[in-house]
DNA sequence: ACCTGAACACCGTTCAAGT
DNA sequence: ACCTGAACACCGTTCAAGT
């Protein structure tokens, strides 16, 4: 999907269409959503707002996309094209690390994506290069089509659910009033029952300081690579 | 958290409390939020929706909890104590992995608990016993405190990606009518930039088909038990 | 102490009418 | 062809009043 074959719906550019002339373009509208989105997040982009932000009224954005859904898939797409890809080393193991990392990073700074790509699909044709990247590599590695692929898609799924959880963390921040159950938990954990999560209670936050994507990300993949083939 | 905290908040048992006696009680608005979560899942569950449910008001509930946030935790808190624990092997490293597909397993089976841990935290202590067995095997495959916490992290995120990413193609599967990006784009992939994807694209649906959950579990665990160890 | 009703400040979306 | 206004069917939550 790209925005071009959206607005390439409308009449050919020369011809003088008959009725009332655009007052409201699609890239504008989309360009306004990606603003509130990237500022104040997907809680803060309504149709209302949305409207009012582009000077109009909300059901005149309805001629323009066919519901909220696919007004945030427009918004996340062509993100992609927009982040320089990053230099691959010789070594095919390498360029899967490379690669993978460079989905994750990208991610981790536009959350507002995830949160949009966590009830959707993968939309931004810009993107693929990467699923094509991981994949061949893979393969160079000595995997299967088949495994490749499943690496891939194993990959994404740590991903994913690495932005997931810090996004679930980060919102937790956000109510600070509210109590920290788990921590409560590990407090209270028995000695007898759970020496292990007892012992690291007091040093739980500092030890989860310590986590680095990149190294568990590293860890991932090499275990995706190295696996014996089916069957 | 556990439901007798929130429930000893109220006066002793035996003593004549002043005042109009409760018609609602904590249980009942718990168990109506669960039910309707099990059957329409959490786009299913609004207050009001609730109120009707247990014949009451919307703002009866707030006597009872917090706000929505509060309740729909409550919901989650205790589930872990109604399913049965899983057999352990005898080997470390099998530990780990019978422990991480159960912790998968489980939640699979409750897609409306994902919707609701994606946003939030854990918060039932029946379930800790998973994070204590994955510490602990992890130490005893040879890994260090750190990197043994930070794997059972990462196991965690691997099982929370992969569910909500089945969450995101379920929710996408029931709106049929929505075009299909991802295919379209891999079926118009050029064969000469994205050579992988292009001879891949009939027959991804069945490669993804057989993607299987327990293995790409083993290789991404066996690849967080067998890294060096940091510095 | 507990519950109710009315109200506030919102939602996404449909429909009929205007230009 | 495009935009507007009013309306429908909802939200979570606060506040003041009732029992």
């Amino acid at each position: 999907m790209s925005s071009e074959q959206k607005s390439a719906d409308g009449p050919r550019a020369g011809a003088r269409p008959p009725g009332r002339p655009p007052r409201l373009e699609l890239a504008t509208i989309v360009g306004a959503a990606r603003h509130i989105l990237e500022t104040e997040g997907p809680a803060g982009l309504s149709m209302r707002r949305l409207a009012k932000e582009v000077g109009s009224t909300p059901m005149a954005l309805y001629r323009h996309v066919r519901d909220k859904d696919e007004l945030m898939l427009l918004a996340v797409d062509g993100l992609a094209a927009t982040v320089p890809r990053p230099e691959l080393p010789a070594d095919p193991r390498e360029r899967v690390h490379v690669t993978a990392l460079h989905m994750h990073d990208v991610l981790w700074e536009m959350p507002w994506v995830v949160d949009i790509i966590s009830l959707g699909e993968l939309t931004d044709r810009h993107a693929l290069w990467m699923v094509e990247e991981i994949v061949d590599s893979a393969m160079a590695c000595g995997l299967g089509e088949s495994d490749a692929v499943h690496a891939y898609r194993s990959i994404w799924h740590f991903v994913l659910g690495t932005l997931v959880f810090r996004s679930a963390m980060a919102r937790r921040a956000r109510q600070p009033d509210r109590p920290r159950y788990f921590m409560e938990m590990l407090r209270e954990a028995d000695p007898a029952e759970m020496p292990r999560l007892a012992a690291l209670s007091d040093r739980w936050p500092e030890v989860l300081d310590g986590y680095d994507v990149a190294r568990e990300l590293r860890a991932v993949v090499d275990g995706l690579l190295d696996r014996r083939p089916a069957r």
